[in-house]
DNA sequence: AGCGTCATGCTAGGATCCAAGAATGATCGA
DNA sequence: TCGATCATTCTTGGATCCTAGCATGACGCT
């Protein structure tokens, strides 16, 4: 068994991966020691493995006392938006003459389970716990969506970055679903994805990239709205 | 005495300079013994720092086999530059509306400071410590004025994932001075300062936006001359 | 009774130790 | 003489141990 992964990197990703999901909340502490005991090693590379974290943000070390993940304020939620709209709308410009005809019958099929995901999540079961599946279908149709966009960009950097801004936030999406209001903003959503295909099956860069753009910046003001509506209930 | 920095913070400091300076060239190996040493400190708080190290893309892991300073392709330096115009014309953007004349006095200072710089530069002395020592001032020059950009923004993130892409290709800048061509480059360089302060001092944030995001790509044309230039000397 | 100080316990940071994997060079065979 | 294989050495990755700093609670003083 030759690792070609050393363990640090897998426990980095699989803490991220408790992060991003809700389960370690934003705020809380991380103890060194449960999380060695919890994967089974020592703390040298559970501490490694966060400081992999802190450097992309995820969680905050304070010396001597330990790392919390991260809590984004409204302004830096706010700015995290800010950077992904610019940098997706850039891997938009770079994929629109890169596109071949397969890739763009992978995106329309993203696309389609998108959609799916939408109107199950539109049709809003009382049942907490579909509620929660339904979100999280929502949220990872979104992500392949937008994931088959910047694979065809084929740009390693901006990729990284902009699913690291992405990363920084979904901790913090609690996606409770509201009334109308927030429905016709899922609908817009849905839309939008449609007329960037439709942009890039024209070929038109330019064009392809300003509604990926204000797509970004839509889908702030949806998590922002649906916070809101959290935060009063 | 209350450290408020734990020694691998320092340490990745102190390393990241080292590479931005040019002392650990792109492609050299770091062996953490020599690191230790050099540090007076264990293997640990060095390992810890080259985590975060290659978090940031400075340099890459090879499990068991070592880390070695990160590399950049042709095509990741133009993704470098490209993930930089975006995030800088972003963070032009946001400055324009809250720049105070302070900040416009202090903008005009630095720009100063770069014009000096930039003639110096173009004087070009034959020898070669001198020069190293007047690019080495142009360039901090130069981060200088943009620096108060970010400052003003008040962006955290922006700012900080700008300079990390700012970073990733400094340790590139051989910044070999070229013929007349090279020096209309700097010269334009110079202007475009000059364009930007002038569109903020017209509170006309859309065009300071755009201006910045050109900078920014002829700051890699720049680069791209140079490199060439010295790749063929 | 309230506040300040000190002692004890707990957790993180750093050092050292051990094991496992890769490179290098020597030796043996063709 | 050239190549392949095996042993040795070097370096990294992980575990354990030690130390130092923060926190908390008890005790004493005002």
């Amino acid at each position: 068994m030759t690792t070609d992964t050393t363990k640090a990197d897998e426990i980095a990703l699989r803490i991220e991966e408790a992060i991003v999901s809700g389960e370690l909340p934003p705020g809380s502490v991380l103890r060194q020691e449960q999380l060695s005991e919890r994967f089974a090693v020592s703390r040298t590379p559970v501490r490694e493995a966060l400081r992999r974290l802190a450097a992309l943000g995820l969680v905050s070390f304070v010396p001597n006392r330990g790392v919390r993940v991260r809590t984004l304020s409204r302004a830096e939620l706010r700015e995290a938006f800010l950077v992904r709209a610019e940098l997706e709308s850039l891997a938009t410009e770079l994929a629109a003459p890169k596109l071949t005809p397969d890739d763009l019958a992978e995106l329309e099929e993203a696309e389609e389970r998108f959609s799916v995901a939408t109107q199950a999540l539109r049709a809003r079961p009382r049942d907490d716990d579909e509620r929660w599946r339904l979100t999280s279908d929502w949220v990872s149709a979104n992500h392949g969506f937008h994931d088959v966009i910047y694979r065809v960009a084929d740009a390693p950097l901006i990729e990284r970055l902009a699913k690291s801004a992405r990363r920084s936030f979904s901790g913090h999406a609690v996606w409770a679903p509201g009334g109308s209001e927030v429905d016709a903003l899922y609908e817009r959503n849905d839309r939008e994805h449609r007329a960037i295909i439709a942009a890039l099956r024209a070929g038109n860069g330019e064009g392809a990239r300003a509604l990926a753009r204000a797509h970004v910046l839509h889908s702030y003001e949806l998590l922002v709205h649906v916070l809101e509506l959290a935060s009063v209930a």
